[in-house]
DNA sequence: GGAACAATTGAAAACGTTTTCAATTGTTCC
DNA sequence: GGAACAATTGAAAACGTTTTCAATTGTTCC
């Protein structure tokens, strides 16, 4: 059914109808309350597409999905969806193959001049990401998830990377770990360096220094955890503590553990960063791992929050918002052993 | 920039210019060159709005998003992603808060009367499933990821479950085992009643029954994995071999084994089934988790395809594809103890 | 060379809304 | 009761395309 059909059966015109369902302040109340209970009755609902094209907002945002569909992915965007049910804001999952920054950047302009999306989201950008100076020069509102460097200012949302791992190691610094290892995220970005800086910097206050032959950047997966964790502890000296970079991580890492018939609590010590996934958590791991936690679902939540914002015109030098990580210490991580 | 103006900058009518670029045949050669190439240099490229409006097409296909983020969900779009990435058509992710079918259905409705998808994809049916009359009443095409035993007929994807755990069952079966446990799927859907009779079936082909005990229905995860095996195992008359639905299940299962000072493949058996998630690979367990495998990925990508050809037209009763389901044994099965 | 036809191009209408500006109706107050 | 104003409604233009129908240009063939 259609807007014209519609009013001609309320014997209003189309002009009163949309602005009844607007919610435009000039429709008496009474004309308004009909026109939703009918329109509620008969199924009349605007053609999207035409509001769209009228009224230039395209109702949704544009989040990119790399090919590997990354493990926080399906968390962030059900943590937006929350949101976003209220606000008849769709999320646009747009594909994309791009290997090399040239092509993911064409991707972005493609989504954007083609008028499919009010507003992008995109995540864990480097310290000087192109991607920020691409949409800045489109003029497209968008939101960081994760912070750059860059010159170019844009909104962000991060966590306390830095403080998250600085307080990790502090608290295996203070349980008398001399040796301790990390196994950080992808190198280059952002919040990979924040998390090495918070690792030197808890080393540094002890007058330490963070051995780089302990440190290694590499994606979040069971295999990789358990790959350097295994190569970690066989190696002439040892840790006796790892900082995972994940929970995914850190299943890997306790594996490796007890491969060489160790005991995660008692030989070794493991700390990861935990983004909540309701799949597998890290109280239940055997022994319980401690963690720093942050939800990438609230993170999701948030995020599409600040975005509507910045549709509704916020300014962007507004907004940025850094969260605290909690850090919850579970049997995982013990004085070293000798002590 | 608009048609009008890149029109007027190429010296031709907007009408030549749009069946240049949306590869009408009777445009000459020399001139639908010129156009793309100009296209590309002066960045014209139609609103998306306007298209859409004209043809009627949303250039999207819909999926629900339930609150709960599945796992599997990430891998799913992601492989639509890949076939999609070609077909200048978006995922669009509608989220969806509903705890009861009626509030589904009707956001169901909504999406699709608002002409913003053309087309729906659904998962995880139930045999006389609500949506799937409601869909089709809509007369929107709609691909169903899973089958449904209700008469309305319906285009669908889905793997052999009862094949899958039929032979799942069988192996166990023929390595000795007696008493074997399931940890099955959420109760009601589809997917968890084949698994079922799969599971009942290779026992009666035996001259056996499966114990009604030891089949339990619950959510994919770490924490009801471990909850069920282990009360599984510390009943009177534990089973020797558990069938799990999900490689996150089996991890739970795994622990739960441990916790009670046993081993995988020595005093309990454990097979699952393996969407293949890149981030925990079943053959990285310890000891190495034999499988039925089936790529969610994969499923993703041609449930695409199929809906792409679905809005092309093709008839919905052509589109019906079962997958059959490997088979892959590692060392998490072998016969039972007292053998 | 021009008739007949094919190939190519263009003008104008239309998709289904929103919104500007104008018109109508209702209310207040002397 | 009617002037002055406020509240409510409507007509028509517009958003940026695609597509129908008509016009123009090019080609073939006697």
């Amino acid at each position: 059914m259609k807007l014209r059909e519609f009013a001609k059966q309320l014997g209003l015109s189309p002009t009163t109808v949309s602005r009844a369902l607007s919610g435009y302040p000039e429709v008496s109340e009474a004309t308004r309350a009909r026109v939703a209970s009918e329109a509620m009755r008969l199924g009349y609902r605007p053609d999207i597409n035409a509001v769209r094209l009228k009224t230039g907002r395209a109702g949704a945002i544009g989040v990119m999905m790399g090919r590997s569909g990354e493990i926080h992915f399906a968390e962030f965007v059900s943590g937006m969806a929350q949101r976003l049910e209220t606000a008849d804001t769709d999320i646009l999952i747009t594909p994309i193959t791009a290997h090399n920054d040239e092509d993911e950047i064409q991707a972005y302009r493609r989504l954007v001049e083609s008028r499919r999306v009010d507003a992008v989201i995109i995540h864990s950008p480097r310290p000087n990401d192109p991607r920020i100076e691409m949409l800045n020069s489109l003029g497209v509102p968008f939101l960081v998830h994760g912070r750059s460097e860059t010159e170019h200012v844009h909104a962000w949302l991060d966590i306390d990377n830095e403080g998250a791992v600085r307080r990790a190691t502090e608290h295996l610094l203070d349980l008398g770990h001399r040796r301790i290892a990390m196994i950080n995220g992808l190198r280059g970005k952002t919040y990979a360096i924040h998390r090495e800086q918070g690792f030197r910097i808890a080393h540094q206050e002890r007058g330490l220094t963070a051995d780089p032959n302990l440190m290694v950047c590499d994606k979040f997966s069971d295999e990789s955890g358990f790959r350097h964790a295994r190569s970690f502890l066989e190696s002439a000296n040892a840790p006796t503590a790892i900082v995972a970079g994940s929970t995914m991580t850190a299943l890997g890492v306790y594996r490796a553990v007890r491969s060489l018939g160790m005991t995660v609590g008692q030989d070794v010590s493991v700390i990861a960063h935990d983004d909540v996934f309701p799949y597998l958590t890290a109280e239940n791991m055997v022994p319980s791992l401690s963690t720093t936690r942050s939800s990438m679902r609230a993170a999701g939540t948030r995020c599409a929050e600040l975005t509507l914002q910045l549709i509704a015109g916020r300014a962007v030098d507004e907004i940025h918002e850094l969260w605290p990580v909690e850090l919850i210490l579970r049997e995982s991580t013990a004085p070293p052993r000798w002590r």
